[in-house]
Order: C-alpha cells, then structure tokens, then sequence
DNA sequence: CCAGACGTTGTT
DNA sequence: GTCTGG
DNA sequence: CCAGACGTTGTT
DNA sequence: GTCTGG
C-alpha cells in the first residue's frame, strides 16, 4: 500500500484544487479571502496568494550559508575587543545547525568575548531542540519586538556573528545552482546582527543558539535575493550588543540593508554547494577572467 | 484561574 | 517565555 | 541554503 | 513530491 503517499498527494491535489477554484473565483466573481490590500492591487492578494501558497513549484531565497576563517575572526574580535577564549579553525561553508563562533558581552561591564553557539534559534520553550524545522537560522529585523521567538532575545540577548563573508545562490536552468560570494570591498570580516538565546532541557542538556537578523538587500544582493543579512560597522556592532534593555527600541536604525559600496560578489564553484564542502577552494573565484570579481550580474539592477 | 499551544524562514 | 481558550 | 534520503513490522 | 541533516 502506498496509503500515506496517497494521502499526502490527495490532499495536496485538493488544496491546489481548491486554490485554484479560489483563485477563478476571485477573478470571476470578485471574491476576495482578504478585503483590503492599498498597496497592491485586489487580485494578486486576495486571489493569487493562496495558490502561489500552496503552489510547490517555487524557489526559496536567504542567508543560509557563510564563511569564517581564523584571520577573520581575529581581525573581528580586534575590531570589537573581543577575548578569544578558545581554539577555532578555518570554516569556509558554515550552515545552519553548525557551531558558530559569536561576540557577546563579557562578564565585566564594557569587555565582550567569543563563545561558539549552534546556528538555528531554539527558543527557550522549546519542547526539544528538534522541534524546530526548518530552524530559526534568520529573523526578520522586523519581526525582532513582535515575534514571540525573537522578541525576548532580541531585549536581551543580542550578539554579532563574524563573517569572511556570504554566499547566494542563482538558479540555472536545468535546475542547477550557481553560488555566489559575497564579501566586502576591503578584506575586512562582516558582522552581522545577531539574537542569541539559551535552552535547558530536564536532562541538564543545555543548548545556546543563535540566528542572524536580515533586512532589505541593498542593490547589489537585491539582484539575487530579496533579504540580506544585517552587516554592522564596528561602532554599530558594539551598540548594537552593548545598548541596555529599555534603548533596544532605538536599535531600529542599525538594521538597515548595508551601502551599496560595502560589498562585492563574483562566482564560486558548485562544488561547495554540498555542505560537506569545506576547503579554501569554496572561497575562489570561478576560474577564467570573465568571472573575476566585479564581474556584472546577470539579472539586472533594474 | 490553569492548561496547553505556541515559534520562524521562504514564497521565481 | 507569552498568549489564548475555556 | 543545498544535497540527499525517502519503505515496513512489532512494541509490557 | 517532502523532510532532514549539515
């Protein structure tokens, strides 16, 4: 028997089905599932949204995947007076659920220090680490004061997470994927935004997460994606994990998309799209001269 | 009052 | 933890 | 994010 | 297709 496949493609049949027929609906008669949309026309919100949400043929987008080597984050944590307590190698294909190295306040006022963290937010009620799929791994800067995951790290216990840099990922045709990196114009490391929480379990386990804000992608990234992560200034980054509970709200004005001039992107090898992948050579640009960095994008800046 | 559910990302 | 439902 | 696996039975 | 693991 094939019972629960069955299941599963029956009743996405029907939700499709249904979509749809809300859809013709939508159109034919001016039905709409939502009575007001200012911004965008009728149709596309009240009609198109249901089937496009229920449609399984779409790509998903975002920061999931970035680089840390040593001499990144020893420059980062010269940047921020960060301690480095611990031993760290060279990472050049981090993804979510891995152990990531984050700056945080040290235990005497004014200092910061580097602790390593699981990338993936596990909030703090979680029943079991497990329990969160897909993982936490961004949030929304402007979900940070309304989520109920976000929004108490978010008052207390903000961090940065060091970068070498970011990679994006192109669709091709055939449904091959080109990743891209990006990384800033002047060697130094990024820091990105970051909202960290704890999690006990009754079995004394005991886990400390984290998970990076983004915002708007500046011109640069919008021409692949529609998020990007938050990069900081080091002044920025200090008063983004330094700034008391009741300021937070002032915090607004630091997640913003970084200046076009911050960044610069150029091809990498598929190869690293496995995230066994982990050498230098994730880091290099595509081979010959028409890749080298600075090289146009293809999908306009519009 | 308590019990119990709850979170997010993405959406060419 | 916070929020909702009963 | 992408890659890669993905089935079943039994369970005081 | 959907879900998990990294």
């Amino acid at each position: 028997m094939h019972s629960v496949n069955t299941i599963k493609m029956t009743a996405f049949l029907i939700m499709n089905c249904a979509a749809i027929v809300a859809f013709l609906c939508s159109f034919t008669f001016g039905i709409k599932s939502e009575p007001q949309c200012p911004w965008r026309n009728g149709l596309a919100c009240g009609g198109a949204r249901p089937l496009l949400a229920l449609t399984a043929f779409w790509a998903a987008l975002m920061c999931y995947r970035f680089f840390l080597r040593k001499s990144d984050l020893a420059r980062a944590a010269e940047a921020l007076s960060a301690a480095l307590r611990a031993e760290f190698s060279d990472r050049h294909n981090i993804a979510p659920s891995s152990s990531v190295a984050v700056v945080t306040p040290g235990p005497v006022p004014g200092s910061r220090e580097v602790a390593m963290m699981r990338w993936g937010l596990v909030p703090s009620w979680a029943r079991s680490p497990e329990a969160n799929s897909p993982s936490l791994a961004n949030a929304r800067a402007d979900s940070l004061e309304t989520k109920p995951s976000f929004r108490a790290p978010f008052r207390r216990h903000r961090c940065i997470l060091p970068a070498g840099g970011f990679f994006e990922w192109e669709s091709l045709s055939g449904g091959r994927k080109q990743p891209w990196l990006f990384r800033r114009t002047d060697g130094a490391p990024l820091l990105f935004a970051g909202i960290w929480d704890q999690w006990k379990g009754s079995d004394g386990r005991h886990i400390e997460s984290c998970a990076i804000v983004t915002t708007e992608p500046n011109s640069l990234v919008g021409a692949l994606h529609d998020r990007m992560p938050v990069c900081l200034q080091p002044d920025e980054a200090i008063r983004w994990i330094e700034t008391a509970e009741a300021s937070a709200p002032g915090l607004a004005s630091l997640l913003r998309p970084a200046p076009d001039p911050l960044l610069e992107c150029f091809r990498v090898d598929p190869r690293m799209n496995s995230v066994r992948v982990d050498d230098p050579a994730c880091l290099a640009p595509l081979s010959p001269p028409e890749d080298a960095p600075g090289d146009q994008l293809p999908l306009g800046l519009e």
